[in-house]
DNA sequence: TTTGACGACATTTTT
DNA sequence: TGTCGTCAAA
């Protein structure tokens, strides 16, 4: 018990309580940065030093991998040992552990494919074409969204059968009964069917849920606002033995609505678990007093929430900068020499990150620090699994591994290209439809048809080939079968090639992942473990392991802290977005501002924020944009507002002399060709300049016509300066730069 | 059947 | 802005 209390010396008093309350059902309430997976890790650890559990015996849940991990190694750390045989992980993982071991009591066979979403649509899309279903006026995406929202809120195909009343509601309810269908017959699921498969697993067969029930002493969920009703369900059945439960969460924290995680869900809590007890945890550990004061003063104009009030005992911090710009360009450079500053004085990278509503608006941070060498990471852009080349090498262990796998089949039957075109393999499915038989099967129906020519020979070459791969599946290991298939097929060569043609920095990074793929193939076993792994964990997690300014959503920021943030793109519209205040209201409004309660909270030294006049993209012209309300909802006293420090300072590139007087040891190779191309870009920006000048000297008039390349004709209402307000023919009044204008 | 050009279109957040 | 789908030509 010695070694506990050395754990707990610096635990508060709440939290120390948290973690000696184990049995019964018990929800947490932590703020920000409260210390809330501490709690977690040691209660686990409590559980095992006090001979409570065995460690599996012990369920805890997370949503993300990452949450997850953080979990296994810190008990592990602690105890001094790895435990395997252990129930940490997300909802989806541990459910799909289940399922492998079950999966024909659903229809399934263990070695079922969890497909994704592109995998859907192309499903979905299928259907409505064999349904004779019009895609016109609701898409695919539409459909798809439907039906994960009744898998989140677990609503079965009857229901939605019996609640449909008009046509596009039948037709729903038909593409779902179909779509789940289809899935069980191409042996596959996706993430939803995860959750709902094991429960009516757990519904049907007595001995299995039992079995579990038994096992799971204490259950423990992190991030429980982010619970959807399925998933409640499914806690509901685990725990309703042994009735431990611990849950942890924030409902200021609450950000997935769209995934069926509502806040009202976190009232389930108290009905669906006995006697439950709930606790706060409310001093933050992480940021300075100014930036929680910022934070709760933000959270208090939402209505629908627990009263939690979050404090900090440390320094009070210096003030949040607020910055406006002109253009995205101009806030990219000032945010960029910005954290030249900080670099200089010793913040490691790690430290710093900027984040966004939009995960597409880290565009014009990318070219600036490429373009001035700041090494930099995208965290949850394009998942490496979600990479075409990543997908195509899939496909093709896929369809290797099992011959019905139609999906996989069809991914690949034309790449690299054979001729085996959009109308041989309509034919081909429509044969395969008609006899209900798989595709691959439908294929050598195809070969003894009297039609086509080349494309049966191709067919039948793949074919052969994919039989060969089968057949060596058992005989040689994964990474040789991987090789084997990347060179028979062709696929390879595909990119070898790709690679030589003149645009080649794209296709080499294509090499690039494939190769990185087969050396995340060494890592597993077999191939069924790497494929789990492959289309369950989004992130390869030596991420961390560089010094790079990391810029993600704000969304995937949670659970994350810097010393610097930097919050970018709040102008009103785009955050609080637009359409989710058009979709649902105030609620979706309350959400909003939970985000930027979220965003705020991962800084512990100093927050920036900023925001951009001019349109982001051209097609997000509307209007003129204006600072976020959240702004304002920020206490005044805590906040130091900057004009935009663009028009004050008319230098926009970046400057050389501050290059120079940086430590010479600490250039990175980007910028050392940045100085060599110093002259270059100098004189580029001296021709610039000349362009404005010479603009200037034929200066517009104000009630001049003129024409704008984007917005096209109108009238100068007003100059102001390098800018001038004018009054477009057909979109409106716009502020625009005097250098991007032209006399009628 | 493939390719290229063109225009339409959509752009939130993710296990 | 870039991706997607459609269309016509090769």
């Amino acid at each position: 018990m010695n070694n506990l209390d050395k754990n707990f010396g610096d635990l508060n008093k709440q939290q120390i309580d948290a973690v000696k309350k184990t049995s019964g059902s018990l929800l947490i309430l932590a703020g920000a940065g409260s210390g809330k997976t501490r709690v977690l890790i040691l209660k686990i650890y409590y559980f095992l030093i006090s001979k409570l559990a065995l460690p599996n015996q012990i369920l805890a849940v997370t949503f993300t991998n990452k949450a997850a991990n953080e979990l296994k190694t810190r008990v592990s750390n602690m105890t001094g040992k790895i435990i395997d045989s252990w129930w940490v992980g997300t909802f989806h993982s541990i459910s799909a552990r289940i399922l492998r071991k079950h999966s024909e009591l659903v229809g399934l066979k263990n070695n079922f494919v969890i497909i994704d979403k592109d995998d859907q649509i192309k499903l979905i899309k299928s259907i409505c074409e064999s349904e004779k279903i019009s895609l016109e006026d609701k898409n695919a995406k539409y459909y798809l969204k439907c039906i994960d929202r009744f898998k989140n809120d677990y609503i079965s195909e009857e229901e939605v059968f019996e609640k449909a009343k008009i046509k596009d509601e039948r037709d729903l309810a038909k593409i779902f009964s179909i779509y789940q269908n289809e899935l069980i017959r191409l042996n596959c699921c996706d993430f939803g069917d995860l959750i709902i498969h094991c429960l009516s697993i757990f519904k049907k067969n007595n001995k299995v849920v039992k079995q579990l029930q038994n096992q799971f002493k204490y259950i423990l969920v992190d991030e429980y606002q982010d619970i959807n009703p399925s998933q409640q369900e499914w806690l509901k059945y685990l725990y309703s033995h042994h009735k431990n439960i611990c849950c942890v969460g924030d409902d200021d924290q609450s950000i997935y609505s769209w995934r069926g995680a509502e806040i009202k869900n976190i009232l389930n809590f108290e009905k669906d678990f006995e006697n439950p007890s709930i606790m706060f945890l409310e001093q933050n550990y992480r940021s300075t007093k100014r930036i929680i004061n910022c934070a709760s003063h933000l959270i208090n104009f939402n209505k629908n929430r627990y009263n939690k009030k979050i404090w900090s005992q440390n320094s009070e911090g210096s003030k949040i900068e607020i910055r406006g710009f002109w253009e995205t360009k101009e806030e990219a450079i000032s945010i960029s020499s910005k954290i030249e500053e900080l670099k200089t004085s010793n913040t490691p990278l790690n430290e710093i990150a900027i984040l966004m509503r939009v995960a597409a608006h880290t565009r014009s941070f990318e070219e600036r620090f490429l373009n001035i060498g700041l090494p930099y990471r995208i965290i949850g852009g394009i998942k490496f699994y979600e990479r075409k080349e990543i997908k195509d090498v899939i496909a093709y262990l896929r369809i290797a591994n099992n011959h019905n796998d139609d999906l996989a089949l069809e991914r690949i039957i034309n790449v690299p290209k054979r001729g085996i075109g959009k109308l041989t393999l309509k034919k081909i499915n429509l044969i395969s439809r008609n006899k209900k038989i798989s595709l691959f099967e439908g294929c050598k129906i195809y070969l003894q048809s009297d039609e086509g020519g080349k494309a049966k020979i191709e067919i039948n070459n793949l074919i052969s080939k994919i039989h060969k791969w089968n057949k060596v599946i058992n005989k040689i290991d994964h990474i040789d079968l991987c090789e084997l298939i990347l060179e028979d097929s062709g696929y390879m060569e595909l990119l070898i090639n790709e690679s030589k043609l003149k645009d080649h920095i794209e296709s080499y990074d294509r090499l690039d992942n494939v190769n990185e793929f087969m050396n995340g193939l060494k890592e597993f076993e077999n191939l069924e473990g790497f494929l789990e792994h492959v289309s369950l964990v989004a992130e390869n997690d030596n991420i961390y392991k560089n010094e790079k300014i990391s810029l993600m959503t704000m969304h995937s920021a949670k659970g994350l802290e810097f010393k610097y943030v930097f919050l970018i793109g709040w102008e009103e519209g785009l955050f609080p977005s637009k359409r989710s205040i058009e979709e649902k209201g105030q609620s979706g409004l309350e959400e909003e501002r939970r985000l930027a309660y979220v965003a705020l909270t991962r800084a512990k030294e100093k927050v920036f924020i900023s925001f951009v006049n001019q349109n982001r993209y051209s097609y997000a012209s509307h209007d003129f944009n204006s600072p976020s309300r959240f702004i304002n909802e920020l206490p005044k006293e805590d906040l130091e507002i900057f004009n935009s420090e663009i028009f004050e300072n008319d230098e926009y590139s970046f400057n050389i002399s501050q290059l120079e007087e940086a430590n010479t040891a600490e250039i990175s190779p980007g910028k050392k060709r940045l100085i060599e191309n110093y002259n270059k870009i100098n004189e580029q920006n001296l021709a610039h300049d000349r362009d404005i000048s010479a603009i200037n000297q034929s200066s517009f008039n104000e009630g001049d016509r003129i024409f704008h390349k984007k917005f096209g004709y109108g009238r100068i209402l007003e100059i102001e300066n390098i800018t001038a307000l004018i009054n477009f023919d057909k979109s409106g009044t716009k502020m625009v730069y005097l250098k991007y204008l032209f006399r009628e």
